[in-house]
DNA sequence: CCCTATACATAGCCAAGCTATATATCCAGC
DNA sequence: GCTGGATATATAGCTTGGCTATGTATAGGG
């Protein structure tokens, strides 16, 4: 029996945060976890508007102007502009983002791992399908969370 | 088999980070991530004091200074000198303190829950597992991180 | 042409995190 | 019982990430 789904929610979320602070300490000398994050989002939904970054991001409009600020300053994103609207800044990760994201993933990896190393085969494989059930639940929020354009868009391409 | 345990851990923290943003949106008009965080760490300890409580939550000490300056301000904590050394700050969270953070939790809980209802119920279980592997390693890296060192990892640090 | 809506930028605030340093207390040794 | 180093917390000052409110430029329909 499965205690009740809010009392769950209230430990996940709880335990979420204590675990991004073993995380942040952890992997401690490198950027900012939103940066990573804004990474993240750019790499599994590729070349997207500012505005949507910021919705699919969940942050307001103006901290992913800054967000995109650091990157951009970093050379991790780069920012172009759409032929079809000058008002739309369409943003994209470099390859050089890519690689600094996986770095870092890399580098968390192996400093969370002792804490991790020695969990049973089943506890890894129950870690690894929480993982990818949050991580549909994560996107199914931004399609949820999408107030704009999703449906009606022409798809503008790729280039 | 299940993907290495590298690959899981980097997306571990990465959904960690996305639902973070998810949940910051849906309990919208709380208090911040980090009080709820320093009464959880309370709740699960006892009283302790201050130099304790920060590297349990892993933070730095003035870090956990701010937070308890806010958490009395609020009444859901309390000081106390400790008799045997004058230098010692105990801290204990309120009958108040936990009511808030009950609160919150229901709140949190209440708002994610739609995101969450449809999963099915072994959906639900790998995630109550979870949240219970995740909570015993979050404990154990505290215990690890015993004085102001923090655990170092089993690689040479060649920095 | 205006007029409104949209996309992003700017300004200005606050919280949370950090390092470095100051203050107060304890304790060991003399 | 003083002195000096160690320990517990506080203070100062900075950076980043988050927000709301508002400004500016463009799009697009009367």
């Amino acid at each position: 029996m499965s205690a009740d789904l809010h009392v769950i929610l209230g430990d996940l979320v709880s335990v979420n945060h204590r675990l991004t602070r073993v995380a942040a300490r952890a992997a401690r000398g490198t950027e900012s976890p939103a940066l990573w994050r804004t990474l993240s989002v750019l790499r599994s939904t590729g070349p997207i508007r500012l505005g949507e970054l910021a919705d699919l991001s969940r942050v307001s409009q103006p901290t992913a102007t800054k967000l995109a600020g650091g990157l951009v300053a970093r050379g991790w994103i780069e920012r172009t502009n759409d032929p079809d609207d000058a008002r739309v800044s369409l943003i994209a990760s470099t390859p050089a983002g890519e690689a600094a994201l996986a770095a870092w993933r890399a580098e968390l990896a192996a400093a969370l791992l002792p804490y991790f190393a020695d969990l049973s085969a089943g506890d890894v494989e129950t870690l690894e399908r929480a993982v990818a059930i949050l991580r549909d639940r994560v996107e199914a929020t931004e399609r949820m969370a999408a107030p704009h354009r999703l449906a009606a868009e022409p798809t503008v391409t790729a280039r």
